[in-house]
DNA sequence: CATATTCCTACCTGTAGAGTAGGATTTGTC
DNA sequence: GACAAATCCTACTCTACAGGTAGGAATATG
């Protein structure tokens, strides 16, 4: 398993508050309510978030969290990588340049490089807003021809 | 993190197979040596494989394993998948359909599935084959346009 | 019969995921 | 200025699983 239920949490939120903006701040404990999920837990996933820039936050009453920018420029992948750390599939591959002993020499290393190279393409080209407008054919289907046809069940 | 040790060193196993092999049967602990790994930790990860089906087995002296197939006609998609359960990057997504109970409604559901689906295009467009002939191109390459250019350096 | 091998079951240990608990701080309202 | 509503912060718990280790039984070769 690649994404825990941090990053999955991370992206309801993001999404919860992408359709539920508009006038003021959304308070956590609406969201929780709305998305049925633990307020405390998400408390310390929402920090995340917020300390990376990706919202605004307001103390005190009527305070609460609101995205920092419009749903179309935040991309899936700088949200998981925000709340996951690493969205390596493997841990050879570092964001940080650090590899085993055995990288030079090793056969495999370029297959789970370039399988993290297509999970990052995928989630790169996907933004905020796609997920909130149901944009399917982005998220299943077809864009690139040799990824195969969408699931036709469902 | 979505591959363990246990179908990294299962690929392993398996590329050095489909390189030492030839006359014989080849010896988990000969493997062990030249691959640097614990003969041990290998012997039940060899197992799985062995009963999958992707080996054959000798047991005794000059027993050992060999592949069962031609090194082109396995996937690494297959290898993975047989030792590790699952290669799903979410929870949400079970190979038997078994969902969370927001399914119906869930916004990022399709995300997820979407990116499960390039996950495992990527892969078992992948032969061993492929590794063992550090086919960097369809690993690393523009094997699709839309997945952008391949990492230039190294 | 000795040796080399696979096969099988059980066990151990550390770490990370998935939360919970309790309170401190800030801000608006009456 | 008190109160309430909210974010912020630190610490803790519980459980499962990754990543092995250990020891021996079964089997084949010479």
């Amino acid at each position: 398993m690649m994404v825990s239920t941090k990053g999955r949490y991370a992206l309801t939120v993001m999404v919860d508050l992408a359709r539920n903006s508009g006038d003021g701040y959304v308070s956590l404990a609406d969201i929780a309510e709305r998305e049925k999920l633990s307020m405390k837990y998400l408390e310390s996933i929402i920090a995340i978030l917020n300390k990376g820039g990706l919202l605004n936050s307001l103390r005190g009453k009527n305070g609460g969290y609101r995205l920092a920018r419009d749903p179309k420029d935040y991309s899936i992948n700088e949200i998981l990588l925000l709340t996951e750390g690493t969205l390596a599939p493997v841990n050879c591959i570092m964001q940080d340049g650090v590899q085993c002993d055995k990288a030079a020499t090793c056969s495999t290393l370029p297959l789970w490089a370039g399988l993290d190279k297509a999970i990052e393409n995928y989630l790169s080209a996907i933004t905020l807003e796609d997920i909130i407008e149901g944009n399917r054919k982005k998220m299943l289907g077809d864009y690139c021809e040799s990824c195969g046809p969408a699931d036709s069940g469902n």
